[in-house]
This record gives C-alpha cells, sequence and structure tokens, in this order.
RNA sequence: GCCCCCAUCGUCUAGCGGCCUAGGACAUCGCCCUCUCACGGCGAAGGCAGGGGUUCAAAUCCCCUUGGGGGUACCA
C-alpha cells in the first residue's frame, strides 16, 4: 500500500489569489480528493515587505468561496505546524545549522551592492552571473575582520558543480540540469528569514508532502531544492509542474489583462462552480466531449496524467459562457437570492424593501436568465425595472421613436393601458394584438418604440413582460415623454 | 547571454504510428424560432509553425530552425 497521499498549496500573501494561484490550488485540492488524501495551505509569508494579514485573509475567502477546503493549515492547525512561514524561522535556523556543521553550507558576507556590481561585471564580460564563491573559503581572520565590519552574514548553500540533476517530473518526463550552472545559492537571508527554495524543501518534508504540483514557473528552481534535498538526506517528493496561465497576447496573465483576481470575479457575478469548472479545463481536460463538470466529476475523473505540458491563454469569452450555462442552471430562488444583495447595493431599493420587491425581482429573473452572462450584468441592465431615469439610446431614439406614427401609437397605446383593469401580460397582450389587427401593421412596428420609451434601448426581454415588471405608472409616463420627443427633430 | 519547458483551428483541447479527407467546445458567420435580444436547434468557415530524417505508413518518433513561456535575486 503506497502512503497516503499529501499535498499542499503555499501562496505568498502579497496580494490576491489570482487566477493562476487559484488553480494551482484546485488541482492540489482536486488531486487530494481524488486520492482521498490531505489538502494542506501554508503561507509562505517570509518576504517581510510584500506580506500582509489582509492578504492572507483575502486568499483564505477566496479559496472559500471556491469551495477549496483544506485539512491543516491556517485556523485549522494541524499535526505539522505551524502553516505560516514566519513562525517556523527557529527550524529554518536549526537545518541551516546542520548543513553548517556538515559544511554543506556557509557563511557569506558578500552586501547585495557588492553582489549586484559583479553581477554587472559578469553580464558585461558576457559571462552567467553566478556567485563566485569568494567567502566560500574564509578564514577565520577573515571572518573576525568582515564581523567588525558590522556585515551581517547569510547562508549559502555549497552546491555541487559536478554532475547532473535530474527532476522527475509527472507531467513533463525527467528533466537535466548541468549542475554547473547552479550557483551557491542563499538559504537565509541576512535578515534571519529564509528564502523560498531553501524554505520549501524544509517545509514540504517535515510536512511529509508526498507530491509537489506548482506552476511550471519552479520547474528551473527545482535541481536547487533537489540538492537541498540530498543535503539533508530526505526523501524526495514526486513533482509536478503544471502549465503556465497567459493573457490574450500570450505574457503572463497580470492586472493589464482585466480581472485577474478570484475576488474580483465574484465581484463581477461570477459563480464559483463556474469559476472551477473552467479554471480546471485550463491545463486540464477529460476527453474530447465533455467539458462540463461538476465539482464531484472533477474528483473523480481528474489526473495528472491528463494535464496538458502547455501554457494556457486565460479565455474570458469562454468564461462568460460557461457562466452563463451556470447561471441558467439556477433555480429562479437561488437567482433572486444571489441577486438581491446587489440590487440594494446598487440602490434599486434599500433593504426595508426587499420583501416587498421580491416578487418583482422574481419576475425580472426570469426573463433576464437567458439573457445575461453574470450576475453583475442581470442587476445593471435590469436598472430600468426600479429607477425614475431611463438613459435613451441616441440611435434607438433616431431609428425607432422619430417615425411619424410613433407619437400617435404611444398616445393611443398609454390611453388604453390606463383603461386596462389590470396591467399584466395577457392584459397587454390583448391591447397589442388588438392594435396590430386594427392597424394592420407589423406587431414590430408597435412594439419596437414602447421598448425603446420604456427601456431607452431596442433590445429588451419580452416586451409584455417587460411592461408588466416596470409597472403601469412608468411605463405610461415614459411613453408620454418618448411621445414628445419622437416629435421634436433630431439634435446635437 | 546561459539554462529549462512548450508548439494541433483565433482560444481551450481530443489525438499517445495506420481508426485522421484531424474530433469537440468557446468565439466568429449564416439559417430556423421570433415583438428586439438572448436561450434553443441546424449549418459554415477555420488548424497539425517550417525544414530534414526514421518507417511500408507520421499530427503522432528523432534532429535542426523559428516562435512563445519560464528560470538565472538576501521575491515567492
Amino acid at each position: 500500500m503506497t502512503a497516503k497521499v499529501r499535498v499542499r498549496f503555499a501562496p505568498s500573501p502579497t496580494g490576491f489569489l489570482h487566477v493562476g494561484g487559484a488553480r494551482t490550488a484546485l488541482f492540489n485540492w482536486l488531486f487530494a480528493r481524488h486520492h482521498q488524501g490531505v489538502f494542506v495551505l501554508r503561507i509562505e509569508d517570509t518576504d517581510q515587505v510584500r506580506s500582509t494579514q489582509a492578504s492572507v485573509d483575502v486568499i483564505l475567502e477566496a479559496l472559500r468561496w471556491l469551495g477549496m477546503d483544506w485539512d491543516e493549515g491556517p485556523e485549522k492547525g494541524g499535526p505539522y505546524g505551524p502553516y505560516f512561514q514566519t513562525e517556523r524561522l527557529d527550524i529554518y535556523r536549526e537545518y541551516a545549522q546542520r548543513l553548517l556543521d556538515e559544511d554543506k553550507a556557509y557563511l557569506c558576507y558578500c552586501t547585495p551592492e557588492e553582489l549586484e556590481m559583479r553581477r554587472q561585471e559578469a553580464l558585461a564580460r558576457g559571462e552567467a552571473p553566478k556567485y563566485d564563491r569568494r567567502c566560500a573559503h574564509l578564514t577565520e581572520a577573515e571572518r573576525r575582520q568582515f564581523e567588525e565590519e558590522g556585515r551581517t552574514p547569510v547562508i549559502r548553500f555549497r552546491s555541487g558543480d559536478k554532475g547532473q540533476t535530474a527532476v522527475n517530473d509527472l507531467i513533463r518526463g525527467e528533466v537535466v540540469f548541468e549542475n554547473a550552472l547552479l550557483d551557491d545559492f542563499v538559504l537565509i537571508k541576512s535578515d534571519g528569514l529564509p528564502t523560498y527554495n531553501y524554505a520549501v524543501v524544509v517545509d514540504d518534508h517535515l510536512m511529509g508532502i508526498t507530491h509537489v504540483i506548482r506552476g511550471e514557473d519552479h520547474l528551473s528552481n527545482t535541481p536547487r531544492q533537489i540538492q537541498v534535498y540530498e543535503a539533508f538526506g530526505f526523501p524526495l517528493p514526486q513533482f509536478a509542474h503544471i502549465p503556465m496561465i497567459l493573457g490574450p497576447d500570450r505574457t503572463r496573465l497580470s492586472k493589464r489583462h482585466g480581472a485577474t483576481s478570484v475576488t474580483q470575479f465574484r465581484d463581477e457575478g461570477y459563480l464559483s462552480e463556474a469559476m472551477v469548472n473552467y479554471l480546471a479545463l485550463l491545463g486540464w481536460g477529460y476527453d474530447d466531449k465533455r467539458e462540463l463538470f461538476t465539482k464531484e466529476e472533477l474528483i473523480k475523473y481528474f489526473a495528472l496524467e491528463k494535464v496538458s505540458k502547455n501554457p494556457a491563454i486565460f479565455d474570458q469569452k469562454k468564461l462568460d459562457w460557461m457562466n452563463g450555462v451556470y447561471l441558467r442552471e439556477l433555480s429562479v430562488e437561488q437567482l433572486v437570492e444571489a441577486v438581491l444583495p446587489m440590487m440594494i447595493g446598487a440602490g434599486y431599493f434599500t433593504a426595508d424593501e426587499l420583501e416587498a420587491q421580491r416578487p418583482r425581482v422574481e419576475g425580472i429573473c426570469e426573463v433576464l436568465q437567458t439573457r445575461v452572462k453574470t450576475l453583475k450584468e442581470l442587476v445593471d441592465t435590469s436598472y430600468y425595472f426600479f429607477l425614475d431615469e431611463v438613459v435613451y439610446d441616441p440611435e434607438a431614439v433616431d431609428k425607432i421613436l422619430r417615425k411619424d406614427y410613433v407619437p400617435d401609437l404611444l398616445a393611443t397605446l398609454v390611453a388604453e393601458f390606463l383603461r386596462l383593469e389590470k396591467f399584466d401580460v395577457p392584459s397587454i397582450e390583448g391591447v397589442f394584438l388588438r392594435l396590430q389587427e386594427e392597424t394592420g401593421r407589423k406587431l414590430g412596428d408597435l412594439i419596437q418604440p414602447v421598448r425603446v420609451a420604456v427601456t431607452g434601448r431596442r433590445v429588451s426581454p419580452g416586451m409584455y413582460e417587460t411592461l408588466a415588471l416596470v409597472g403601469r405608472p412608468k411605463a405610461c409616463q415614459r411613453m408620454k415623454q418618448a411621445a414628445e420627443m419622437a416629435k421634436k427633430p433630431a439634435s446635437e
């Protein structure tokens, strides 16, 4: 029997949860759940200047929203804690000391400025910009001299420069690196904090991680980490480097490409199920016919073998489509619940009026459900059901309203509407049908002017429903107003 | 500069030597439905980066070129 699968997602809290990070978390989570393993969340907050608690909160919240629960980590604890790297500093020091004692690491007194200068020089000479190892064999006297100068040392790893290091990647196969190309990288910074390449190894080992599933940007660093594993005599975990997510211009996905934070997508009205489904498809696929999966199905089908090697471009259009699919699968009640707070936020009505508005909102959701891709879009486009002022599309006014027959038509309709006992769909439809018969005009010629008059646009849900939902007072008032507009010639 | 990864329609992908005159989905276009728009249905267009090999046979294997991405930090 093989050991229990243990994977981890290890974000650094320096901002929001990026879709790339979310996808990495998802693959780890799916892998863990598929194998009935353990999903660990570890916070890599060793970058003291950029890490913030706010960022931790946002990341946890985003993970929760996506439905990825962690078995060990912040707020949960676990047998291998602490799960914040800054709370594990003693551990890193202790292990570094071991390396120091075994002469597998050494103290280096070079300052960042000196290193930067030498790097530039090396580059100028066309050489590889690697550390020149001048501190690799300091005498006791030299060391004391540096100390007296007030220099605080870093701990550098003594990396081998003969032979090769092979990464056995579950997705890419064997990837071989020349050891001569690796330099003596820093393990512990002068501020006492560990560097990434060192801390991951210690943590992944101590936390019993069996599979390291992470972005391809870490592949090149893996040989360094493997050397550290070997220096300690730790067994290697399995590695799986998943492809990057790129923007439409094939560069690394960033803010320039629009929304990239999970929280932002949530706020823009995307559904977490759609988000998860879409993210899963970025670099993973099941077969040649299915691409809509519930979370349970994803867990059931997910396999590293099916993860592709090539980078994926984040296609918001497809996300939009998929969100529309999930939106349409919602019951009207679910849709209403999701949208009510957003409508209050938009100022359509107050929290006190919520219950009174609910029936209307239900009707609005019904007619808009197939016409929008996101919750926000639903809220935005439904403004004319609530607000008094309608924004008229000039082109619509010009093309549809400014016709000779329109003022009379609108006036007639207002009169008819006012005469109705109930302002509901059948009654409204009856008015239009009768008028169509009497005038011999096409139904569209009757309806389009009303649509523009009442909604300001040439596009809306079915007009009978829209009128009923807008309500008689607002509808008639707008139609009268539009009739006046129709009489005036186009200006400015 | 050096090292590593990747390469099928615009995009995500199926394909793991013959089943491929390359399949699906999004996007695009057309038609149907229809009060507009959407939804839904039907259809069209669109791809194996280029060049060498290997093989009876290559999108599938190898090499080169090109292109893209990543790494090369006292960031993670």
